[in-house]
Order: C-alpha cells, then sequence, then structure tokens
DNA sequence: CGTCTCGTTGAACCCCATCAAAGCCGGTGG
DNA sequence: CCACCGGCTTTGATGGGGTTCAACGAGACG
C-alpha cells in the first residue's frame, strides 16, 4: 500500500485465481513479526496477502530505513529483480498469504488469468509507486500525515456505529521511515490533527477519523 | 531512468524484440518539446526509447510537480494504469521510439519474448523506483545531486580523451523536481560539487566527472 | 542591442530533525 | 495485586538544512 491520490474502489488488486498449479491452494499462515522473505533471496514464489498486514523496508549502508510499502489484504508482494528479493518483507501482524510460483508465471506455463492477474498487480504496484513519489518529493509533513491517514482509512477503516476506525498496526517509527518523516514529527502531525477534531486516538494504533473530507482536504495541501 | 544503488551493467533493459506483429517496425520520431502522451490518455502503446530522452511528470492539483523519471535509451515507458497514462511524457530532445501495441501484449496474443520483455521491463521499473524511494526519503539534498550525477554518468556517461562526460538535457528545475528540491539547491550543490574538484563545468548542460569515486562515496552518504 | 529564459548567488526565514526528558502502557515477576 | 521495567509515544527546546524571496549574471534568439 501505497499513498496515493487515484485510490479507487478497485484499490485492491483483484485476487488471483484461487488455486496455484504448483502451489499450496491453502493460504499459509505466517507469525507476528516473522519474516516473509529478506533482500538478496532467491525469489521463487510471490504472495497475496489474505489477512493481516506486512511490511517492506529497505536500508541503506549507513542504517538509515526506508519503508518501501505497507501490505495488507489483497496487495501482492514479492516482485523479484534478477531472480531476488529487493526487500525485506516482515509481518507486522499474524498474516496469512496465498502464494503462487514465480518461474511457472513468468515462464509462461500457469493459465492466462493468472498471469494476467500477475501484470495487473505489477502495473497496479508501478502506478501506485508513482503516486507515492508525488508524496516523498512534494508534501509537507502534515500533508503527508493526512495523505496517510485519509489512503489508510479507505484502505482498511470500517465503520463503528457512524464512526470511521482505522488499526494500525504499524509503530510511529514505520509510519515515519514510510512517509520521509522522523517518529517525532508523525507524532506532532496526529496531536496536529487530534486538536483540531479532525481526528481522535483510542490508543496509540486506533484512529476515529471525525471528518474525512477535512483529511482529505489536507492530504491534498488544502490547509 | 531512477536514482538507484543496485545499477548493473544490465541496467539498461535488454532491448524488446525488434518487430511488433501489429505496429510498425521502424522507429518513430519525436520532436523536442513535444508530448509522447499526457496523463488521462488511453493507452494503446507502450514505448522503448532508441534515442534522446524524455521527462516523466505528474502535477498535484495546486501545481507542485514531480518529475516521476526520465527515460534514456533502452528505458520502456508507457506502463498504462486502468488503461490510462498515468503521467505525462515530454521529449526533452529529439526522440526515436519503438512503440508496441498494449492490448497486444496483455492480451496474451504476442509473441512469448515480447511478452517476457514487457514483464521483465516492469519488474525492473518496479526495483528501480524502490531505490529512488529510499533517496527521496532517506538522503540529504547533496546526497541526492552526487547520486543523480553518478547514476547518469553510469548511465549515459562518456568518455573524451581520459575525461568522462555527461550531458544533461534537462533543466535544473527538473532536476530539482525529480530529486524532491528546489532549483536553487540544485544550483548550490552543483557548485560545492565543482568546488571541491569532484566535477566540472563545460556549461550548465555539460558535466565532467573528475573524481567518479569521490562522487559515488558522496552519493552514500560518505562525506 | 534588447529581451527572455535559465542558472547562480545572497540573505532571511521556517519547517523539520535532533537531542532530551517525561508519560504511558503492557508485561513480568515478586 | 502491585511494583518494577522496557519499549513506544508524546512533548519540549534548540539548531540546521533547505526553502523562499530577491537580485544579478549568462547565453540564446530575434
Amino acid at each position: 500500500m501505497y499513498v496515493t491520490n487515484s485510490l479507487a474502489v478497485d484499490e485492491v488488486v483483484s485476487s488471483f485465481p484461487p488455486s496455484d498449479e504448483t502451489g499450496p491452494r491453502l493460504p499459509v499462515k505466517i507469525r507476528e513479526g516473522s519474516h516473509l522473505f529478506f533482500e538478496g533471496d532467491e525469489v521463487s514464489r510471490i504472495y497475496q496477502i489474505v489477512s493481516g498486514a506486512v511490511r517492506l523496508t529497505r536500508v541503506l549502508p549507513d542504517g538509515r530505513r526506508q519503508v518501501i510499502a505497507f501490505g495488507f489484504p489483497g496487495d501482492v508482494v514479492g516482485f523479484p529483480h534478477h531472480g531476488e528479493h529487493h526487500c525485506d518483507c516482515e509481518a507486522l501482524t499474524a498474516v496469512e498469504v496465498k502464494s503462487f510460483s514465480l518461474p511457472c508465471i513468468t515462464g509462461g506455463s500457469c493459465s492466462p488469468p493468472l498471469r494476467q492477474a500477475f501484470i495487473d498487480a505489477a502495473l497496479h504496484e508501478i502506478a501506485a509507486m508513482q503516486d507515492h513519489f508525488l508524496m516523498l518529493g512534494r508534501k509537507s509533513s502534515s500533508e503527508r500525515v493526512a495523505s496517510f491517514l485519509s489512503v489508510m482509512s479507505r484502505r482498511v477503516g470500517y465503520t463503528d456505529g457512524d464512526m470511521l476506525c482505522v488499526e494500525l498496526p504499524m509503530s510511529r517509527c514505520d509510519i515515519g521511515d514510510f512517509l520521509g518523516l522522523t517518529t517525532e514529527t508523525v507524532s506532532r502531525c496526529f496531536t496536529q490533527l487530534r486538536k483540531s477534531g479532525i481526528i481522535a486516538l483510542d490508543g496509540a494504533h486506533t484512529v476515529l477519523v471525525l471528518r474525512p473530507t477535512a483529511l482529505k482536504a489536507l492530504s491534498d495541501g488544502e490547509g
């Protein structure tokens, strides 16, 4: 999941075909905190998140970290580069994934619908990353946090009564590393949104979006 | 082209198969300043740059601009999203492109090598964009400019005698919008590199890289 | 030669990072 | 049950890197 403007109802990549001729038919379960793969690992399979959330990260030689993306149900992770994984993937919660044999897909021996779904997922990834560029390159800290919460609320938000709620499975530090900010700045932006009555917090990881329209406006720089 | 750490000899995406059963076999010529496509255009074909350079841009509603990427010979541009182009593409110089029918590729009716080349190009794009994230999110202005010049020199640099030269077809403003900086900051970083004897300028658009290793070191934060 | 665009340089400001400390919460063990 | 501990979050104070505003310089072109 990236911070993208063009988030539509079809944000969630349509499910891959349910069965993969050379892979397990049942979702695999992953424990919270364990890794689905590491940077440099040989890529044999790609994954579609069924439930839970994952975090994709890359690090600079000196230790600076960038969270590339978060993966939520429907998202596809593990796109290879020269046959290797290009980032680490860690489970933020307990996670279920479906996996698909990559040689089977890129080799062309898989079913046409599966190959089509793979191509769609890759193209969707490219478009979403382009939107995310815009945010990293050009938005202020408060716009970034507002964008993030706005996207999260549409992506994994739920209504409790007439309240729009979002569970954030990641830490403030993860959010900072995703948005190109520090933990402290993210926290301050949360506080600011809370004080202006746009969101409320129920613990650090549950956000109640009180004024979704105002949040969206802020995320576009109309603040 | 993105600012990426893992730039290898195979950076240039291997050429697509030379003939496309439903497309023109000869490269198409584009004038400097003209557009290959606009955001929102229906995607019918994708393009591989043969010669020249293009610029891919997106803009926020309020006019802030982000240069998504530059396209140089070998690069593939025009990946669709829901059948539409997702950014503008303008020729920075006179450009030659080969074009390929997209329905033909994604529909599966094209030759297997062409489809494979398309998938490879998309996966390469994803990996390169991930590297670029790291730069946009975590690098300082001087690291960004050094990274940019380092990548450019390896990507489109040439040797004149024993001198490593790079022609920059884009403006300082384009570079700034690519790196998430202002024109002034880019200019100051160029000056700084020049004063420290790492590069020299022959006009604003020709860079002589005097100390490639130092440039690379700076780009990794060892400055 | 005049004009226009682009690039460079300077000065002041401001946003965000950095450093520091206190608050909060869940977990553990007595 | 409660005290203690450690990690995460929040808040405060300060400083710096990059933006902003402004002016000047350098080519390109008519």
